[in-house]
DNA sequence: CTCCTTTATGCGCATAAGCGCATATCCGGG
DNA sequence: CCCGGATATGCGCTTATGCGCATAAAGGAG
């Protein structure tokens, strides 16, 4: 299932969250949306398909719904997506 | 540029094509259609995309043109294309 | 129960991506 | 010069993808 898990990771949105998800940490989609700049629906859906893959997971807390990396991806895509993320740090160290 | 590359990353034919060029050897598009299936269009094009990424190089040898992994990779993107490739094997592995 | 905040989703639209078919181009051989 | 194998490309078609807008659903506060 590697090819889905590309696909996720081929839309700059997506990316984005989960650049931000590699943190470690739980983010909600509303802090999320206002970090990467796009608007309630755009985000939602892309976490969606984020979740879809089992790249991330979600935890509903009141009317918040916290999304964080899947600590049970395989080695195998988890490695991918280490991988993937340092390449966009990198990336962005350059623009800067 | 990791959005490009992981937007050629996911396609079916060009993934396979990695896969095959990841031996290191020079590959002919006949060569490579016939091994993935693929129509000569079909693979002629998914080569110029991998080509236009910089992932793959080409090479003219008399009516043939010779494609490999481009050597010179950017170190973050090397270990994307190394990451991606293993988990693909993986998982062709778990199919047999 | 009502209101407000947060998140999800139905819908239609615009664009991108992949495909096959036919044709052009490149190159060596005769 | 002509032919045949190998590769690239123009074209039109079909499907997938991302987007905004409006609306629904979920949950806390009063």
């Amino acid at each position: 299932m590697i090819l889905p898990i590309l696909s996720a990771l081929a839309e700059p949105t997506r990316l984005n969250a989960l650049r931000i998800l590699s943190d470690g940490e739980e983010h909600c989609v509303c802090e999320l949306m206002a970090v990467i700049g796009a608007t309630q629906s755009r985000m939602s859906r892309h976490m969606q398909v984020l979740k879809q893959t089992g790249l991330v997971i979600d935890r509903r807390d009141a009317q918040w719904v916290r999304y964080r990396l899947n600590p049970e991806l395989p080695k195998d895509i988890a490695a991918v997506l280490d991988a993937v993320v340092r390449a966009a740090r990198t990336e962005e160290r350059k623009a800067a």
